[in-house]
DNA sequence: CGTCTTTACCCACACGTTTCCGCGAAGAGC
DNA sequence: GCTCTTCGCGGAAACGTGTGGGTAAAGACG
């Protein structure tokens, strides 16, 4: 057994409340006793355990960040700054998947009941709101690219539909008429959202969208989806995929079936994957702002956690979407720098690199 | 305040010592009582608390993973692994950046004492073994990428200078005679490893080490590397860098000089990072089997937990270094397939694609 | 010196579980 | 019918903290 509270009150000759006092930081114990007890703690190696101290006190200092699977162009980067946003506030991530299914999702908050004091929820599904109705939110929760806040908990989304628009505007600025989208999966919301941009900008613009092209974020269907624009007889002037992956596929189609990029098609992608730099031509994209996004997640996060037990004041439950960044690289513009030119890091509106 | 376990007891008109036995499956507890239970436990949609249960049993169900920061090239592929195998063992995870400091892990390790039944820690610091041997391990830890193991803590590493040998092969293979080396930070203790290993088989295999280039596995660094070999009157025949981060940058800065690739300087680099099959040429890599070093780890560590308080038997505490695939790309070899060709995924020993 | 306030500390309970021990009842063996 | 085991369940003690209430000592003030 390892050695407790109390073996530190012994050896300090006062009493557990005392070193808990001590320990925490409370005021209401000085010099000599105060003394003893950070001697002892020190001799002793003495840790307080973790589960004991969110038993007494209610409070864990864990978030849990649940994610729909781990292999999304997000992840990587939310993970990374939640880990800074959490470590800046002296919290611990508690980090999982739902393997795809958002009927994982009850059975993920069962198992952490308890062990953390707030949930970010990432549920890009159509019908993220009305499923997560039904769970009992046992903590504060803020949601991530979901439809719409359900209770409390916000939806903290990025503009799909603004950035597949930035995505359009390019368009219609090299003067491409007719156009095609990769679609996003079925029951994907940002894929939804970003087909409904790319559709009405398109329109308000002038330009056809000839057609869209089922897909499902992989780079097999973009694969897929170029071979058949390539083989086509009326080929559209570009393309947009609804993310990166499809983008990447797709390019790769064309070359192979010997289509110039983006000379008889430019093609444009979405999420700004660190591939995106490399491929050839190099991919323009649309680039998500997922660090802000996590940061802000975080931050209401430990405000409603704060908050907890005092005054009910309900926050916005919706934000307002956060504005993505349009980066243009060669797969879209003929005058656009060299394959070998790099993107710096952007920090507003369309961006050349 | 959430509802207990004793809520439920009363509710269903029994003891708390009946329902928990009831919620944990033991038995002992028959139709009539049993039935109440679980109609009670639904009707009050109860729900076990985690810290509770874990500060009376000592298990939390929940294991650690530290890493020294959350961008190298294994990150990603780690975590989604790890997360497998807590899933399927009913287990969470919890995650923590080291922000690139080996003094971080005794805050780290105190943050989270009773919050966690193990650890697994990747410290790929030289002295990784020596520093460690400090910290108080107080649960089961397993070491990824460490020099050595310490205390009952087994290192489970990758064979780097058997994958640096495996690109020294290539390029004797090929009759590369004067090769260079571009090496990653000093105190990483991968790259060292993968110094150590490349060196000792161009001995062997009778080709010359120009030159160590010092790099820190940065893009710049590689880009800075490959801008002075291509102003060198005497060039390399062949590049190994210690990450495919650097060897990139080595590409990059080749051909902005104008330099050919494979055909005057071949370029090869280490970890198969996503973006290694999009360079121009695509890289020629070492892929080091992450998903198994993370399985290992975690079975080696639910073993160990399981085994808490039983037999002392030490386990081999350190184990085969895993071995690694070749990757052969268009950057080390003429006669490699175009580069719009992908690699599967390669079950051993060189793989071309 | 007596009273009142402040300070510094201790006692003991609470947090929500699990689990050891024990007890009554029921069944088995004679 | 009596003892002996087995079974089903309840009582209560942990697990390691935090914290509210209480209390003695010390100091201030008359």
């Amino acid at each position: 057994m390892a050695i407790s509270i109390r073996d530190v009150a012994k050896l300090a000759g006062v009493s557990t409340a005392t070193v808990s006092r001590v320990i925490n930081g409370s005021d209401g114990v000085t010099g000599a006793a105060r003394e003893a007890v950070l001697r002892a703690a020190r001799e002793l190696k003495y840790v307080p355990h973790a589960a004991a101290r969110a038993l007494s006190t209610g409070r864990t200092r864990t978030i849990a960040v649940l994610l729909p699977d781990m292999h999304g162009a997000f992840f990587s980067e939310l993970i990374r700054e939640l880990d800074q946003c959490a470590h800046a506030h002296g919290q611990s991530l508690l980090v999982a998947s739902l393997h795809g299914r958002l009927t994982e999702a009850p059975k993920v908050f069962a198992l952490i009941h308890g062990q953390v004091d707030g949930v970010i929820l990432m549920a890009p599904f159509v019908d993220a709101d009305r499923r997560l109705a039904q769970l009992p939110f046992t903590v504060p929760t803020v949601l991530l690219n979901a439809p719409d806040s359900v209770g409390d908990a916000p939806a903290i989304t990025i503009d799909n539909a603004g950035g597949a628009a930035q995505v359009a505007q390019h368009f219609a600025q090299l003067g491409y008429k007719e156009v095609v989208h990769i679609a996003g999966p079925a029951d994907n919301f940002d894929a939804a959202e970003r087909a409904r941009g790319f559709h009405a900008a398109a329109r308000r613009l002038g330009m056809t969208v000839q057609r869209d092209i089922k897909g499902n974020y992989s780079e097999e269907a973009g694969r897929e989806a170029g071979t058949y624009l390539a083989g086509r007889g009326r080929r559209p002037r570009a393309v947009f995929a609804a993310n990166d992956n499809m983008a990447v596929g797709c390019l790769e189609a064309l070359a192979a079936a010997g289509v110039a990029v983006p000379d008889e098609v430019a093609v444009a992608g979405f999420d700004d994957i660190p591939i995106a730099r490399f491929t050839t031509p190099p991919l323009t994209t649309v680039r998500p702002p997922v660090a802000q996004q996590g940061l802000e997640a975080f931050e209401w996060l430990v405000a409603a956690i704060n908050r907890k037990g005092r005054t009910r004041i309900r926050p916005s439950p919706r934000t307002q979407p956060l504005p993505t960044t349009l980066i243009v690289r060669g797969s879209t513009d003929p005058a656009a720098v060299p394959p070998n030119a790099r993107a710096g890091v952007p920090k507003v509106g369309a961006v050349r690199a």
